[in-house]
DNA sequence: CGACTCCATATTGTATACAGTATGCAAAAC
DNA sequence: GTTTTGCATACTGTATACAATATGGAGTCG
């Protein structure tokens, strides 16, 4: 007998899709950097079929970029999609709590633990890592799938310009104050206060990241 | 010297992803059906790399599901999906309407004849596509692409339930009458009544297919 | 000295071949 | 008659081979 939950797991495209995806995310593919299928596939220890089907799918997602006849690339975000992005997502947490309701006890505790350890975190990945969880915590709940499908999607799409950010102006104290702003509220029972406070978050929290985007546009357009 | 736009269109791959596409959304491939990869590709004229390369695209985009060592098979959407994607519709269109504001007077003239031309349409599968159009062009000034694009995926993934639907109970009076207010919103130059509108239409105006689609699930699980 | 052309090389796009696994039927056991 | 077991077949998963196109540099012309 087997495990029900991971029965099968024999699928290199989607594990090669999933390690590639990791290595969009963290950087160690660079934005604009184009991919060589053979090298990379090398690297990988797969041949090019499977690792084709992972960049096709990474492309799918937004990840990629592809161009008949030259290839893939890293697929850089600008800033006026980086602004589109979380212009939308205040849309979309806020209705992800309110569907998700005032959480358990249990819940409450592990956004307070992961907002502890947010605030502490010594390197720039761990912490960009753990503020995604604590969002995703907020609405694990929401019983519209499909909802927090999109808003996954739309943290990974974003992270690692966040990441690079928080590299060089690690600034976690405005983002913790906005949590326990939210928490308070779902503390005291009033889910419309939190939902309008994780709103607020939404639309504000990521001005520095934008500014320093334009910024470094401005400042480089060849980096 | 090149142009701008769209030089080149080769690309099998990504040309049959569009016809697979076409073939799930039109019901030529069946909810629920299996993909059988060899008769695919010989139907369509291709090997079968670069229809993998699709068919991988199109579970990604969540009209196909993937089962390891099994295959593709055209994802069924159920009724709690259908209601999920619904309910996501009013957060994001209407927002889409204000960031893109009232339209010029060609703008105008070009949905009041959509709308025309939809109520009057013969067949569901025109109307449903004259219907898709209208909310497409209403929203086209927008220039958030992102958002753009996220509700086009959302378009495409429900389209042929209500194209099903359609087939069945043609009546077209409640949805245009909907289109005509939030016209009238807009000629009078009123943009946050023609969102209110918008967002009213979006929240009731698919309760008829979630109903159908109740009714159906109910009635055979076996179909 | 700069720009252009042409060719060798590298890389992508597609097809085919092979291996591993599921599927369905037939035969046998209970 | 029902269930089980084994096998032949079909299909998917992956690797490899081949064709078409882009890329970069050397040589040449203005």
């Amino acid at each position: 007998m087997q495990n029900t939950e991971p029965l099968r797991r024999l699928n290199i495209s989607e594990a090669v899709a999933d390690t590639v995806r990791a290595m969009i995310v963290d950087g160690r593919l660079g934005p604009g950097e184009r991919i060589n299928e053979v090298r990379l596939s090398e690297a990988l220890g797969v041949s090019r079929t499977p690792l084709r089907e992972a960049l096709s799918r990474l492309a799918s997602e937004g990840a990629l970029s592809a161009t008949p006849a030259i290839g893939y690339s890293v697929r850089p975000l600008t800033v006026e999609e980086f602004e589109q992005v979380y212009a939308i997502r205040p849309l979309l947490d806020p209705e992800a709590l309110r569907l998700a309701g005032l959480p358990s006890a249990a819940g409450l505790a592990k956004l307070e633990a992961l907002n502890r350890r947010f605030i502490e975190a010594q390197d720039a990945e761990t912490a960009i890592t753990l503020d995604d969880d604590w969002h995703r915590a907020l609405i694990a709940a929401c019983p519209n799938k499909v909802l927090l499908e999109m808003i996954d999607a739309m943290i990974l799409r974003t992270r690692r310009y966040e990441v690079a950010l928080m590299r060089e102006t690690p600034n976690r104290r405005v983002a913790g104050e906005d949590h326990e702003r939210i928490m308070a509220a779902l503390r005291a029972g009033d889910l419309p206060e939190a939902c309008a406070a994780l709103k607020h978050n939404m639309q504000t929290g990521f001005d520095p990241v934008v500014a320093w985007l334009t910024a470094r546009a401005e400042a480089g357009a060849a980096a």
